[in-house]
DNA sequence: TAGCATTAGTTATCCGGATAACTATTATGC
DNA sequence: GCATAATAGTTATCCGGATAACTAATGCTA
């Protein structure tokens, strides 16, 4: 691929993951969250409770990262956080009342910013690019572990 | 849009951000860059030399956030800040030469990265890639800067 | 010319997310 | 049983990028 290509798309990606973001964040803040945060409610809410490290897998972040937004999410009353019983080491998080009652309205944000973000493209265009984008994630991420060093890095 | 769909999609956008960005950290870690100041140093290869007001409309990104990238960057030796002679205010940004010998490096591993990123596709998609994607940053910029707020936010 | 709005840039502070280094617990192998 | 490896989590620190508040220079208009 040349440069001009090349570049078209590298900036592409990072206009977009900076505009969603930010757009994101303009919705969320009406609920007093942040971009990142719902993201951890809804995989409690499609999930069920789970350990810290399990949610790490989950939304592709590192433990440390998920230590803080869960516990800001406890702080803010939508989580609980408790020992797991069966390992010392991890700790349970669930969604509380509050928490629950919250991811009914990410969710509805939720497809309206995913509307919005579609707008004027074919249908047909709108279905596949879940599977496109996801492609270009497993691409991106498994070379980034993967030791086969492709000479560059 | 169901909510299946609108988080597939959400969802995918935000990994997309969080792995294609830590792709290019890795990348750009050996040229001493981090992620974000390849994109200013080219566009002022592009470019030419511009103030930073400029640089921030080119770069989609706020006036502090050029102030500290520019000044990183000159730290480095890869840029030159000098006062715009027509007007006070302004300050013009250019490369150096070891700028300049970086924009050759940057260019590379761009491409690097952009083959990687869209390896597995078929190559109609690959073309039409950037425009979708640049059709989904207008759609979200658009919303949020537009007064015409859909009711939602 | 005087006054005010606009624009360029900087500073301070916030956020999410990353890595590195560390503690505490659990699992494994001898 | 004991030492060692692996795992769960936390802390401290770094980064980019954002907003808010501010200074300084420019432009416009009366």
């Amino acid at each position: 691929m040349d440069f001009e290509q090349a570049d078209a798309l590298n900036q592409a990606i990072r206009l977009l993951s900076l505009r969603h973001r930010a757009r994101a964040a303009a919705l969320l803040a009406p609920l007093g969250l942040h971009p990142g945060q719902e993201a951890l409610l809804l995989e409690l809410a499609r999930t069920g409770p789970m350990i810290q490290a399990e949610l790490s897998e989950a939304l592709g972040c590192e433990p440390p990262s998920v230590t803080l937004m869960s516990r800001k999410l406890e702080a803010a009353g939508h989580v609980r956080r408790t020992p797991a019983p069966s390992d010392r080491r991890a700790s349970v998080v669930e969604l509380t009342d509050s928490g629950k009652a919250l991811v009914g309205q990410i969710k509805q944000l939720w497809c309206a910013l995913a509307d919005e973000t579609v707008t004027g493209l074919p249908a047909q265009t709108v279905a596949e690019l879940p599977g496109i984008l996801r492609t270009l994630v497993g691409n991106v991420d498994g070379r980034a572990r993967r030791p086969h060093g492709s000479g560059v890095a």
